[in-house]
Order: C-alpha cells, then sequence, then structure tokens
DNA sequence: CTGAAAGCGCTAACAT
DNA sequence: ATGTTAGCGCTTTCAG
C-alpha cells in the first residue's frame, strides 16, 4: 500500500511540503488559514509522519531503549512499568528488550538500539551489573556512548556511563539493623553470586556490619546461589547440611531476593522448621511475591515509582542535552511482616 | 559525533557505496579483492549501517512490535520471553511496549510501531482480549492492518487479524474434569470480568459442562473481580459471606489465574479454612507464583515455548510476505499440585 | 561485476 | 510567513 506522504497532503492543502511539515512540528508560525487545510488533509487521509525519515534528517528520534535482564523478574518488571509511564507521559517512545539470557544477546540489543538512532539507551542488571567489568564489553559501551548516552542500575568501568542505582548498602544497613534488634547475631546471607556488583556490595556490608558489633563473621553463612527459587532451596539445603556438621546455626536468613527466599522458605518447611518460630527469613526487592507466601516476608524494598521515573528523567534530559546527575541513589526502606521474629 | 557513512566508507575502500551495500546486505556478488577491502576498512571504523535510512529505502525494516497488557504480570513476562528468543533467533527486532495502563497508551503504542514501520505488530491482552470490540478500535486496527500484519492473542472483530491464542475451552474441560473426577460438584469460578473474552469464554463453558453433567448451575458461584491478588481475595471473601446467608458452600474454588488465587488461599486461611481439606483451590496460567504458594496450586498451564514462538513465527512469516496460518490455538495441561483433593 | 543516479519521506537552512 | 532546495544514509534500478 502506497503511504501518503507529506508531499501528497502539501500538494492537496495547496501548500508546500515545508510548510506542512512546519504545522506538524508546531514549531514555526502558519498562517491560520492554511494550517486549518493542511490539518484537514492530514485527518482525511489519517496522515503520520513516517519517523524513520524524521530520524534521518533530524538528529534525534525520541526513542529511549531500555535493555532489561530478564522480564520474567518481576522486579524489572515493575521498573520497566515505571518507566514506561515516565517516558510516554514525555512524549517519547519507549523501546524494551527482556531476556537478555546472554552475553551476546545483550550486545545484540545495545546495537540494535545503536542502529535505531535511539536517543538514550539505559541498561538495568546483566553485564553491566559485573564486578568487574569485561573490558571488551567496556569498549562497546565506549564506542556506543561516544554519541548515545548510556544510563545504568549497575556500573561499567572504563566507560561514560550515567547511574541511576540503588543504594545497596543502606539496604543492608536496614535489613541487619532489623535482625539485630530482634536480637538475632547468626545471621546467613544467602545465594547470588560475589561477581555481581549489587551481591558483592552487600556481602561487604554485612561483614562490615557484623565486625562493627563485634560480631564473628562466619564465611559458612554465605553461600553462592542463583537469584531464584531453585536457588534459594538449594542454598538452604547446604546450609542445613552444614549445620548437621557442626556449623552453629543460624537464627535469621538473608536472601539477595524475594524468589530465593520462597526456595529458603520451602527448605526449612520441608526441614521442619517453623518461620519465624525456629528461623527468622528476610529477603530484598519486597516484589508482590513477599505477600503471596505464608509467612509473608518481611524484605528491603524500593521506591520502584522513583525509580523508574529517575531512570526516564536521567535519559530524556540526556537526550536533550541538558546536563544530569551523574549518579543518582535510590533508597530503600523495611518492609516488616510475619516471617522475622525475636529470638 | 558525526556517523561514518556509506559514502566514508566507500571511498576508503576506493569502491562506489552501491558496492559497499551490496557487500553488506551480502546479496549480489562482488569480487574478492574488493569485498575484503570494504570489510577491512567497515571493521575500522566499527561502521553499522543506519536502520532509519535502510528502512526508508527498502520496505521493511525488520521490527516485529508486541503490546502487551502488563509486563508486571510473570503470564505476560513468560511470553514475552519466549517470543523474544524466537524473534531474535530469526534475526528479527523485538520491540516490546509493556503496561497499556489505559486505552489512550494502547492506542499510542500500536500508532508509534506504525510510525517505526514495523513489519509486524503483535497485541497480547488489553483492548484486543475485550468481548465485544470497541468499533473506534476495530477502525484503528483496520487502518494499521491495511500496511502491518496484525497478530493477537485475543480477538478483534470487524478488522484483519490472525490469531494465536489459548484454547480456553480446553482448560476449562481440564479444570472440571480434575475437580469432577475428585468428586466435586459445588465448584465457584472466581474473578475476571465478563467483558474479558478468555473469561467470558471460560465460564460459558463452566456453565455447559455443568449442564452436560446434569449438576445445578449457580449465579452465586461465579463473581467478578480483579486478576490480582487483591481481587481473589476480595471475592472469596464476598463467596464466604453468600455462604453465611445460606448459600451452599463451594468444595472447590477455581481462580481466574495464580495471582487471584494466592488472594483466594489467603482468605481461606484467613477464615480458617484448611486448603485442599476443607477446600480446593486451582487456577490458571501456571506461572511460578503457583509454585511458590503453600500448599502448591493445581494449575493450568500452557506450553508458553509454543505461545511465544508461534506468535513470532506467524509475525515473521507475515512480515516476509509468506501465508500465515488465520488462527492457531495453544494446548493447556493440567499441572496437580496439593491445593485440589478428593472431596 | 560495478558505478551513477534516482529516490525513500522529512527537515532545515536559505531565499523571498 | 512560506516556498525552494539541499541533504540525512541507504538501496536499487539501469547502464556499462
Amino acid at each position: 500500500m502506497k503511504q501518503v506522504s507529506i508531499y501528497k497532503i502539501a500538494g492537496e492543502a495547496g501548500v508546500s511540503p515545508a510548510t506542512v511539515s512546519r504545522v506538524i512540528s508546531g514549531a514555526a508560525n502558519v498562517r491560520e488559514d492554511k494550517r486549518k487545510r493542511v490539518e484537514e488533509v492530514i485527518r482525511k487521509y489519517d496522515y503520520r509522519p513516517n519517523v524513520l525519515a524524521q530520524g534521518l534528517s533530524r538528529t534525534n528520534t525520541g526513542v529511549i531503549g531500555f535493555i532489561a535482564a530478564d522480564l520474567e523478574n518481576p522486579y524489572y518488571g515493575r521498573i520497566v512499568h515505571e518507566f514506561e509511564k515516565e517516558i510516554d507521559r514525555r512524549g517519547f517512545t519507549p523501546v524494551i528488550c527482556g531476556s537478555i539470557c546472554s552475553y551476546e544477546r545483550e550486545v545484540r540489543y545495545l546495537e540494535k538500539l545503536f542502529d535505531m538512532r535511539a536517543d538514550a539507551i539505559v541498561l538495568a542488571g546483566g553485564k553491566s551489573d559485573e564486578l568487574v567489568t569485561d573490558p571488551e564489553y567496556a569498549d562497546l559501551i565506549n564506542r556506543i556512548s561516544d554519541s548515545i548516552p548510556i544510563i545504568t542500575t549497575g556500573k561499567v568501568d572504563g566507560a561514560r556511563c550515567y547511574q541511576v542505582c540503588i543504594d545497596e548498602m543502606a539496604g543492608v544497613d536496614l535489613a541487619m539493623d532489623h535482625l539485630l534488634s530482634l536480637g538475632h547475631t547468626n545471621i546467613a546471607l544467602l545465594n547470588g553470586y560475589a561477581g555481581v556488583k549489587s551481591t558483592y556490595e552487600k556481602r561487604v556490608r554485612y561483614r562490615s556490619i557484623l565486625k562493627k558489633q563485634g560480631l564473628p563473621y562466619r564465611e559458612e553463612y554465605i553461600i553462592d546461589g542463583g537469584y531464584n527459587i531453585e536457588g534459594g532451596h538449594q542454598t538452604m539445603r547446604e546450609l542445613l547440611k552444614r549445620v548437621s556438621e557442626g556449623l552453629e546455626p543460624p537464627t535469621a536468613i538473608i536472601a539477595i531476593n524475594d524468589f530465593s527466599a520462597v526456595g529458603v522458605l520451602q527448605s526449612l518447611q520441608e526441614n521442619g522448621s517453623r518461620v519465624p518460630e525456629d528461623c527468622s527469613v528476610m529477603s530484598f526487592d519486597n516484589t508482590f511475591i513477599s505477600v503471596s507466601v505464608r509467612p509473608r516476608l518481611t524484605s528491603i524494598g524500593y521506591n520502584y515509582e522513583l525509580f523508574g521515573q529517575s531512570l526516564a528523567e536521567t535519559a530524556i534530559d540526556l537526550a536533550e542535552g541538558k546536563e544530569a546527575v551523574a549518579c543518582r541513589k535510590i533508597p530503600s526502606a523495611l518492609h516488616a511482616r510475619e516471617s522475622t521474629a525475636g529470638i
């Protein structure tokens, strides 16, 4: 089907294509009667400008890309939701890519967004959440950020990236305060991988707090494991095994996220332990999962609305050539529920 | 930053832009030595063709749009995930839009995808899942589908749309068979709205099965309510209230999805009822939620991989101008767990 | 096999 | 205020 172009509109309205362009953009002044005529013809044909052509002749496209590590995780689902809301409100076009799955896929998405001439790209999770940045990745990011601003929820060492991230330390402080004030001193920190920045930071902070409190730091209380239900189940079993082999039993568990906490809960239950009577459990993220399970999970949550909005704002400001804060932190908050109790 | 264009590459390689284009597309034959030289220069500059320009001169863009009703719901998260995998595998570019929230937003996304000259658009949920299609919406879809094939998981009356949808009837058959074989005859069907096609179909089928079995159909067993936890909680409370007012107590509940089942479970628990001893509960969708809660939920699941793949395949076939099946059905399967038991 | 040149649809000087 | 005219970067006949 032949697309109607600005020329056709111009012809029928008896004006030049430039004038049509002017009424569309609304930027320049056009005499009232001409504007009317043009608008009428536009309506008649349901004409919509071709953004490819616009993007080609302008320097911007209005597209803000968002690459999320895993849309199946409600954590990302929530952020994307808030992000989209703000992007849409400001008249830009969100282009979401989820399901990274692999490094190759992430790179491919990055390149596609570059090829599309997105005005800014947001990176949530994935390679940019690694503790030590892959130099090849930093290279790619550098190349892209030469022409397109990049915002991340993690970090990319050796590349110009804006950051909007969760204040992991504050979150751990909140969690530990809560547990300590409840009388717990044997606290395990399950799941996640040391190679992931957010996890690494949590572990470091956990350790410092313990030291500051004069409490023993036990390596055996920290176990690597996936960020899903299965992972939580596995690491909790491993912890239980260690206890049966003589490890001082923990009275509280902090799971790396709600998903893994669900696994922890299940494993504990299979072991005949009651939560929170025998062992308190808490987690990070405060997604709907934490209120879906029984006992409901105490969880460290973030202001998701602010998170998504900040990401969007930073991206748009940068896209519009304005300056933006290089690093914004999203505060955490404690949501105490039934899964934690005094010792 | 000045982008390197095909001209610059051509200049440095000592060939014409047309030749560069040829080596990029790989379509036409180019003499080996020239190809080598061009490829070298391309590598030197990390040159990547501008898809806007490509899209403008070609008739296709390689973009397949996907509009999901709600990315926060793991049901959509899962489908999007599988969809993206397939789209990526076939070398196309997925552009996901979630969080519809409102009719206006959905329309806006539809228009943006149109403006981008997407090669096909997939609609999952939202207005295309309404029982009676809004004529204005059908109009819009018609206008767009003039130039871009549209695939939906629902339907749009009066518009050319391809369909890939869940076989709701088969799902209800499975659910009812399961419950009936367990000896249940007082079965309630909670949540959802009659105005939503998938819900409507489930209700109709539920009713037919009851009739066919010679079992009484009670209107009071069907209660409208949202598709989330809160909704499930509310409708279950309402049902309990009706029972206290004399309604024959149901021995089994079918919730419209896992989310609402969680609410049902909670309400039942607050009421002091045990699941499944006092009342069986089951749901649709079989997301990770159904194995996260206790008791684990019996749920009707779909082959999500096939679902996402079929959506992608249909979209790509159509984008490539091939014919596609007008209507594909995704089969359902029963996942029996501890939330349902014999009477 | 390869180059020249005409678009694709729109914008942005530059004139008028 | 408005028309003319170059591009934007790439593809695709059409010659050769």
